[in-house]
DNA sequence: CATATTCATCACTTTATGGCGATATAGTAA
DNA sequence: TTACTATATCGCCATAAAGTGATGAATATG
């Protein structure tokens, strides 16, 4: 990694909101609509930040119709695995993550109803 | 660490002058007119630089005469340890960072004449 | 003592970033 | 087709951040 790409990703990370999302993702893929609806965010909000993880390599997306699921990129590329596993063991007990989390939690239940 | 001390670090690093300047102090304590002259920058550049990776609480400062200087957090500190082992392993094959450790090198058989 | 050096801080300008509404695109469903 | 939904992108504004010269404090030097 030289010093672009590491100051891309930490540019990414550097930012509440991603770090929300990328938390959010630590527990499995995630549409647009999900994720800006647990962070409260509005859709060109969520949609841009989004890019912004994706341009850095930090988070992959599929399309199914309409959808946009996105999801943590693959550990096997070298370059994101620092970042994910360092922010993998970090922020766990932050109110704002755990806060989230619960809301994850919630919009799942709704879902398989 | 909670939420916002995380942002406020990764903002610190998020900076490639910054990522230099620590990247140079893995080699130990330096005083701010060499850092300035290492990386090229402008006196009041490089001490508001260094006062935001101080007030990150990844490096700290000592005062002898009207030199200041700047070392490396120690890493007991389990706040800095994160960060500063995460840079730690990262970017010693950068070429700005290779350039400036050989600058550095020939800034210190300077002194040392 | 007078002068020079080192550094932090301030004021200012320029550039980058975050958030949002509006719009564009594309899929879905009636 | 038409209407609706999910998303991406664009432009705008407010704010934050980076770079620089000027100033002044503290200390060193002659």
């Amino acid at each position: 990694m030289n010093m672009e790409e590491f100051t891309k990703q930490a540019k990414a990370i550097a930012d509440p909101t991603r770090i929300r999302m990328l938390k959010l993702l630590e527990s499995g893929e995630l549409c647009v609509c999900h994720i800006m609806e647990i962070l409260g965010l509005v859709q060109s909000t969520a949609s841009k930040h989004l890019g912004i993880l994706k341009v850095a390599g930090l988070v992959e997306s599929r399309k199914n119709g309409t959808w946009s699921y996105f999801r943590l990129a693959a550990k096997e590329r070298a370059y994101n695995k620092a970042y994910l596993t360092f922010l993998a063991s970090n922020l766990d007990d932050d109110e704002t993550i755990k806060h989230d989390r619960t809301n994850l939690k919630k919009d799942l239940k709704q879902i398989c109803k």
